[in-house]
DNA sequence: CTGAAAGCGCTTACAG
DNA sequence: CTGAAAGCGCTTACAG
């Protein structure tokens, strides 16, 4: 058999274009990739010869012997891709990434820290040029090997803990802040806070806030009205159940505070069930679409996801290619859109 | 320089793993592999290497030389992943492959036949496994080839035309019909359709469906009440405007059906602007998260856009495998649910 | 400007 | 059970 058509796959290779070419395999490498040192009647063969054949580049075949071994694909682990935050960061790399040339690999850790780390195996195996990741480990380090190793890491949403890395996180702490301001702004005094795991540094994060918040209004926070750890549906209807119906009315919130997406909605979903919409009030953290079509209109911090995408790839891509710069964390600030539940005063 | 020690990445090769192991390279490939075979002493002693360089197999490598040229990745190309559609589909995507193994890459085509072919050459270029495809193009006939080269595709969302492939698509029809039944059930003769981009083909069968219902109940559809091609927010609140505004009272609808969820918000919000959101009648196509919030709560039919990326995905792993059965396209039904806005009765 | 040889890290095809 | 040689499709390092 000769040797131009032993291979495995249906695909031409860059031998069957040199072949047609009538040149070497070398100079058709050399035109592929845009090399120059060609004259033009060679190049122009090699490019008929491409277009006839529908050559594609093997991306794995080049990548292993390349000097840089680079793959043109990243890696994107993050908490959920079916959550609009996550989509958001996601899709702002997906176009860093397109105009950069590279393709990006997601994955969706769902808080688990074993998927994280299992992730990160499969993806260094595919030799990613480098990751964002949202962690959902509590410490970091065990990246160290790989950043050493030339993939460098850059972390959105959550900073990196035990490690020493670029990060690209919201104005949690300050977000919780303007929340808590803005309810004492409108009379409030008894704010409830509602919060996913404590372990999620982000809600720690918006506790840290409201707390600090509270405290610089002399205001004492009366434990009943804090709730933590409220993950998924369940747990979120049970606190709004202890608030609103268990505790006597003088010791009942008068404003909430839902230091996170799903909690809010389980919230103006027990405020609805308990007509008291426009009783209570409420800001929420994390803005959703429809947040103006409900009545009362929800009052959000609102986290800019797409732009914690946009610089967590530009960093990236500058890592990639070389940038040595002291590691740095980038915060992109929150912003309080006024809608309605966040303007309800608080009764005299 | 040693043999063992050439690499130019910081990253232990399998050589490394054997050298350290004291067996050879071939060996060392086995216990990796799981092919059996090898003595007890050498599997652990190969083991205990791998444990101790923290060795991972370099898939390009590996997938290279592989006869079946695995790369143990598939893409996914949709819509937009930052929509919840998208993003849904591709959710159910990366679950099913997690289990088999495989990693997904992910993109948008934000309706850009363009980008479709851009992101397939990308995709095939690194040899993907798979591909499951929401097409922006009208023909996918170029597929052909790629297909004939042994990636499978499989669509999602919209069927193929020109081009013989598996297709999980939605009940758009019948969801519809379903719509405009249950609008007249509830009295109304006077049903708008706003629907998105024409060329889109489930644009085209929800219209479709929306007609032969109309004639179905003898209703002959008024033009001035039907407006197609709303993409994005601007041409959806003219249409609104158009029918609610400038349309002389009893030529104006008494019910809505929006056939994509952009649409669905910009009339519920054209409607609580002019305050009739209890007096118009509205039914949209699929399903977002807070509908049920809005008051009236929205009456929908709700798509299963997790159902319809599972059943893709299971098919395209059964092909990657070998299924070489004929293709077909399978539909996942609609379902109506019904929160208030469908069920506001027509005037008399 | 051009190309023959070697080698990236792995698996295949063979031979012991 | 084990391993030396060849080769996947490409780029590198050299030599003309």
């Amino acid at each position: 058999m000769p040797a131009a058509t032993r291979r495995t796959s249906g695909r031409p290779t860059l031998r069957d274009v040199a072949a047609l070419a009538g040149v070497s395999l070398k100079t058709a490498s050399r035109v592929v990739n845009d090399e120059g040192g060609v004259t033009e009647a060679k190049t122009e063969a090699v490019r008929t010869a491409v277009r006839q054949l529908d050559y594609r580049r093997n991306y794995s075949a080049s990548s292993l012997r390349r000097a840089d071994g680079r793959t043109a694909a990243v890696g994107a682990l993050l908490e959920d891709l079916a959550n609009p935050f996550s989509a958001e960061v996601y899709r702002a790399l997906e176009d860093v990434s397109r105009e950069r040339g590279s393709l990006v690999f997601a994955a969706s850790l769902d808080e688990d820290p074993r998927q994280e780390r299992a992730m990160v195996r499969e993806l260094t195996g595919r030799r990613v040029d480098a990751l964002v990741i949202a962690p959902a480990t509590e410490h970091q380090g065990y990246l160290e090997q790989e950043v050493a190793d030339g993939t460098p890491v850059v972390f959105v949403d959550r900073r990196p803990t035990g490690f020493d890395a670029d990060a690209v996180v919201a104005g949690n702490t300050e977000g919780a802040r303007t929340a808590v301001d803005h309810l004492v702004a409108h009379g409030h005094r008894r704010i409830a806070f509602l919060g996913d795991l404590q372990r999620i540094p982000t809600a720690a994060e918006r506790y840290n806030g409201y707390a600090a918040a509270m405290a610089n209004h002399g205001l004492v926070v009366d434990a009943a009205l804090v709730h933590h750890d409220l993950h998924g549906q369940a747990p979120c209807d049970t606190a709004v159940a202890r608030l609103l119906d268990d505790l006597p009315p003088d010791r009942q919130p008068t404003a909430l505070f839902t230091a996170q997406n799903v909690i809010t909605v389980a919230a103006v979903r027990g405020l609805q069930a308990r007509g008291r919409e426009r009783e209570v009030a409420l800001v929420g953290f994390d803005d959703f679409p429809l947040a103006e079509l409900v009545r009362p209109g929800i009052t959000v911090i609102a986290q800019d996801p797409r732009a914690i995408g946009l610089r967590a790839a530009q960093i990236l891509f500058a890592r990639r290619d070389g940038d040595t710069s002291p590691s740095r964390v980038e915060v992109i600030e929150t912003r309080l859109v006024q809608r309605g539940t966040g303007e309800i005063r608080a009764p005299r």
